[in-house]
DNA sequence: GTCTATATTACGATAGAC
DNA sequence: GTCTATCGTAATATAGAC
């Protein structure tokens, strides 16, 4: 669990290497002394750069949620058919979960059971009722089955989407935007070769 | 399966509560004190019944590792064609998740800290493993999108299912097979109206 | 079977030297 | 900025009465 020391630590540097540990160990699983060691700094220079344990949670799941939030402010969010709008939500999602993946990781696994969980959940369900309200409006446009409800649609589709942090791991020159096809294309069109 | 709450605990009954506590609070998140509290005895009266915490995590990740690996062995899993059986154990699996939904939930967040929890998702993977090899079978016969991996596709198909665990809650009379068939149907269908 | 009381360790956080 | 030392609390688990 001990990596190599660096020249000093900035909150930024100091939270990369402790949200690596969140994700490894779990949130509640990690101790400060876990922390130390991975940083290979004293548990009380830790306080130094930061107030404590939760400000780490606070800072990492603030990055995630201001990189998801931006995409529904993108030109592709805002313009063009609902279903395009979806698409193109869906696969800038994925890309901002894997170029921020660990810091979307933590965010996924909150439980609520401090303050800044409970404002992380809630800040999350905002950002799935707008993508369920752009789904409605694509099924309302004849574009998505209307046979299943727009909520539980949602749902199904984040859930696909956000399980990529359950496996996926970063390589060197790995292709985001070819993984992101996939799902696209796997959420909207299915597994199966021909419909039946 | 008796669910009737009885004059004094028996692991089982514990364990229901304890799980329930386990899904609110995270296992690492819960204390021996916030469980006895939910039980509505003491500490120590709990050690009476199991060994400690860790025993009841067991039991319960057991219980949903035997329902899931179940599904395998019945007869839609083992006879006709390989996009049937697919199909048949991703509707089964669905089902099983959502009649043991506190233990399966448990199961799908453990993180590896622990002796029980590695052996815990090396069962699952090896679940896993069973359910990619049925769908690369699918894929040769024809009947599944052959330009997506296996693996991927399987970790696709069961993120999705699996994402159940994260908002599903049980209401009387509820029909789980009309979910399962709703999930069936995106994974396999896609969410499109008519293919591009 | 359940309780109170307690042993023992681990935890988050602070004090103060350098 | 980092350290050692330590505080106060909360954690898992046990002892022994009833």
């Amino acid at each position: 669990m001990t990596t190599a020391r660096r020249d000093t630590y900035t909150p930024e540097t100091l939270l990369s290497v402790a949200v690596q540990v969140f994700n490894e160990r779990g949130y509640d699983g990690t101790s400060m002394e876990h922390l130390s060691k991975a940083a290979g700094i004293s548990k009380s220079s830790i306080y130094h750069h930061v107030a404590g344990k939760e400000e780490l949670l606070r800072r990492a799941v603030s990055r995630a949620l201001d990189g998801l939030f931006a995409v529904l402010e993108e030109p592709g969010a805002l313009r063009g058919r609902a279903v395009e709008r979806v698409e193109y939500v869906t696969r800038r999602t994925v890309e901002v979960l894997l170029a921020e993946l660990p810091y979307v990781t933590l965010l996924l696994r909150v439980r609520g059971n401090t303050r800044t969980e409970r404002w992380a959940l809630e800040r999350r369900r905002e950002f799935d009722h707008a993508v369920a309200d752009l789904l409605k409006a694509a099924a309302a446009e004849g574009d998505l089955r209307a046979d299943v409800d727009s909520r539980l649609a949602t749902r199904l589709l984040f859930g696909m989407v956000n399980s990529l942090v359950e496996w996926y791991r970063p390589y060197p020159g790995a292709d985001h935007s070819q993984l992101a096809d996939a799902v696209v294309h796997m959420a909207f069109d299915g597994l199966r070769t021909s419909t039946t």
